[in-house]
RNA sequence: GGCGGCAUAGCCAAGUGGUAAGGCAGGGGUCUGCAAAACCUCUAUCCCCAGUUCGAAUCUGGGUGCCGCCUCCA
């Protein structure tokens, strides 16, 4: 059985087939580092995360690159309002990245270049451009001419001339055509610039990605992936500039995730209508936020709803509970293997069709309740959510209570031996409502877990 | 105007030709002093219409509704 893709390129599911085998260059968009990455950006990395778990634990050795940009018009403007360099604020919020990610148990990068890294790397590209006549310069700027590109639009399948040019932006009249896009951009009076040919100033937004692509991993790259929002016209001026410059494909797969809604509508920055991480980190831990992320096929629109996390967070406990259950449990296997293999096929089966963690995800549920019902199979479990990047929480059932805690299980167990329930259940309510110790017993004992 | 996507139980959500995974919530039950956890059990014919087929949620055509891209955006 091989991994099948869905690759925007074709609008199709592929059978995934890498340059070269066993190996796989995987090149994820990154952020634009001016502000704090909220749920969208969340969802778009756990996806590529638990795509590259999978992958590799297919076996592939993956090479993955994801990049910061940290120069553009909106660093500029955020920096000039905060009265800092623009390299302090990317800094700060570079950091940020790293901060919430982790909580997100969102795996690093092989490499995380930067846009003003590569400078010299994206000048050489536009030299190249110019040279051979896809770009053009005026007034000092540099513009790649989208005519020149023969099949621009394949990806986004937009045709030039169905385009609605400026329907929504101005157009700049320096263009020879509307949707010609700039490679280099002059500084204005007091903006950072670099010296290069054609005057002072700093690249053009997509001219990054091709420049790190490029020397990071290559011509043609395996996958390379970002949200359903970079299709147009991010990735397509990709494709444009470097298939232009390199005569080869640019990449071979093209994936793209679908966008955190609220209430239906697209979550965004200029609708006002999103959540930071961080600011839901504050209410649930970052597993569950992943969990609630992965229940959803990864290109399926998602509604975000605090309702929807509580569910996802119940869900999830439901899972821990297994396990802290089952986990010292000497698991055998001659008996069970058989049937324990038939939920790893179709855990697998699931991952292998375009990635599709909402069913695997469900078959971690239908395992569970095997779990449950036989006493088999918690060892499976574990394997399986690890692959999706889950149960990273420490049970801490072993962990140790403080004394006073101590004294008030056994307090209540006395309590119960002498059949005085009153005073049994107050102390176990006192145990919830004051240290958050939520109480069950079992014919084996009592078993309590933090809330 | 062009292009693309979606519509499955109270809610969330898989499933792309053979009579609907899973989760949450709810009802009933087993276990328990009670509770919790767990297990058992109950709740859908898949937006509408027409067609193809022995057979369609799944294919085709039409309709309705919602969303996205054509601006920066994960």
């Amino acid at each position: 059985m091989s991994i099948r893709i869905h690759n925007t390129l074709t609008n199709k599911k592929e059978e995934f087939v890498p340059v070269i085998n066993g190996q796989v260059s995987f090149y994820v968009c990154g952020v634009t580092v001016y502000d704090y990455c909220h749920i969208g950006h969340a969802r778009a990395y756990v996806v590529f995360d638990y795509i590259r778990r999978y992958l590799e634990y297919q076996g592939y050795k993956v090479r993955y690159t994801q990049n910061f940009t940290d120069i553009d018009d909106k660093i500029i403007a955020r920096a000039n309002e905060r009265g800092v360099s623009i390299q302090e604020l990317t800094r700060e919020y570079i950091s940020a990245y790293f901060e919430d990610m982790d909580k997100l148990y969102i795996k690093r990068a092989d490499s995380y270049p930067k846009a003003t890294e590569y400078i010299n790397e994206m000048q050489d590209i536009i030299k190249s451009l110019i040279k051979n006549n896809y770009a053009y310069i005026i007034d000092e700027e540099v513009f790649f001419s989208v005519e020149k590109s023969s099949d621009y639009g394949k990806l986004s399948k937009k045709v030039l001339d169905d385009l609605v040019a400026g329907s929504r932006v101005e157009v700049s009249d320096k263009k020879r055509n509307p949707f010609d896009f700039i490679l280099w951009k002059k500084a204005k009076a007091g903006e950072p610039g670099w010296d290069s040919p054609w005057g002072n100033g700093r690249p053009g937004w997509h001219i990054e990605c091709s420049a790190m692509v490029n020397k990071e991993l290559g011509d043609t790259i395996d996958i390379h992936a970002g949200g359903e929002d970079l299709v147009f016209p991010h990735h397509e001026n990709e494709i444009a500039q470097s298939e232009s410059y390199t005569g080869k494909p640019f990449a071979n797969y093209w994936i793209h995730n679908g966008f955190v809604n609220i209430r239906n509508e697209k979550m965004a920055k200029s609708k006002k209508n999103f959540f930071t991480i961080r600011k839901v980190l504050e209410k649930y831990n970052g597993e569950t936020i992943r969990f609630f992320l992965m229940r959803v096929h990864y290109r399926t629109p998602l509604n975000f709803s605090f309702e929807g996390i509580d569910e996802s967070a119940q869900a999830l406990e439901r899972l821990y509970n297994t396990i802290k259950l089952h986990k010292n449990v000497k698991q055998n296997s001659d008996n069970t293997s058989e049937e324990l293999k038939v939920f790893n096929d179709k855990f697998v089966k699931a991952m292998d069709d375009d990635f599709n963690s909402a069913e695997a995800t469900g078959v971690l549920f239908e395992l569970n309740k095997y779990i449950n019902k036989t006493g088999y199979g918690v060892d499976l479990l574990l394997k399986l959510g690890k692959i999706l990047g889950l149960f990273n929480i420490e049970q801490d059932s072993d962990a140790v209570l403080t004394e006073e805690i101590q004294s008030l299980l056994d307090e209540r167990m006395i309590a119960k031996k002498e059949r005085n329930y009153e005073k049994a259940d107050l102390i176990r309510e006192r145990l919830f409502n004051e240290h958050s110790i939520i109480i069950e017993d079992t014919i084996e004992g009592v078993r309590w877990k933090r809330k």
